[in-house]
DNA sequence: CGTTGATGGTCAAGGATCGTGACTAAATTG
DNA sequence: CAATTTAGTCACGATCCTTGACCATCAACG
């Protein structure tokens, strides 16, 4: 299972990001998708992106930096507190979030497609329940 | 989907290589899994291994490197090539992975009867599916 | 045979990702 | 105002994978 679990994870990659280069966005690589994905409209703070992604602040730091060079965020002091950046997607951000999350439908519909819908809600049920049970060990 | 294979991997790892440290174990990583669980009784050859593995010949030399520091491999001299060696298990080798083996039923196991043995059944299918149809894109 | 191309294995260097510990600045608490 | 907590960064190291080149041996062909 850990091996279906390891090649599915990096069939899925292999596929987003080769779509996501294709429309425009050929410099994100998969670990900025931890951060971009949990930017909403109007931002975050760091170390709320940690939190959310489960992921060190000092990673999420570093995924910042990279975006924010490659223009897909900006790092905007926060209003309420004078320690913390919000961190604030910008138009080219938002249009690769757009873009990716209709790339992962697409996926998933296809795949739906393929096993036929109600297999496919089955499948993925019992995928939440063996993650959450895995994680928990139980 | 993506978040749940991956996060299934990592819950998977973590628990499979605390229980091998707990069996006498401490000192196996991830990676040497790939080729302890490719090595027959009689061993294999180090080519042979990257294929089935589909890792490079590169990485397959250093892990069998660290696995015959270690103390779970050994290089024999191949009596039908001489540019070849083939990787043999030891005991202890041989013992690794028996009780991975045994920890991953075991896992499973707990799994078949959280769903029920069914339901499992059809997730594991399912699963096996979805990655054949990701891995071809079709 | 001997040359030529393919194969088994290794050496060297580098990139990507994640983890840990320590540190500065600002907020919060008492 | 002093003490503690929180936001973010700096520095270092571990793990894992990739790429390109290299040498020794085998195999096939002239």
């Amino acid at each position: 299972m850990g091996m279906l679990a390891g090649q599915l994870m990096r069939a899925l990659q292999d596929e987003l990001f080769e779509r996501l280069a294709e429309q425009g966005h050929p410099d994100v690589r998969p670990r900025h998708g931890s951060v971009l994905a949990f930017l909403g409209r109007d931002g975050a703070r760091a170390t709320e992106l940690a939190a959310r992604t489960g992921q060190h602040k000092q990673i999420v730091g570093t995924i910042v930096d990279e975006l924010a060079a490659l223009g897909y965020v900006r790092r905007e002091p926060d209003p309420d507190d004078r320690r913390a950046k919000r961190v604030v997607p910008t138009d080219r951000g938002r249009d690769e979030v757009a873009k990716a999350r209709a790339i992962l439908a697409d996926m998933e519909r296809r795949h739906a497609e393929n096993l036929g819908a109600e297999r496919y809600a089955a499948f993925k049920d019992a995928f939440q329940e063996v993650v959450r049970a895995q994680r928990e060990r139980t």
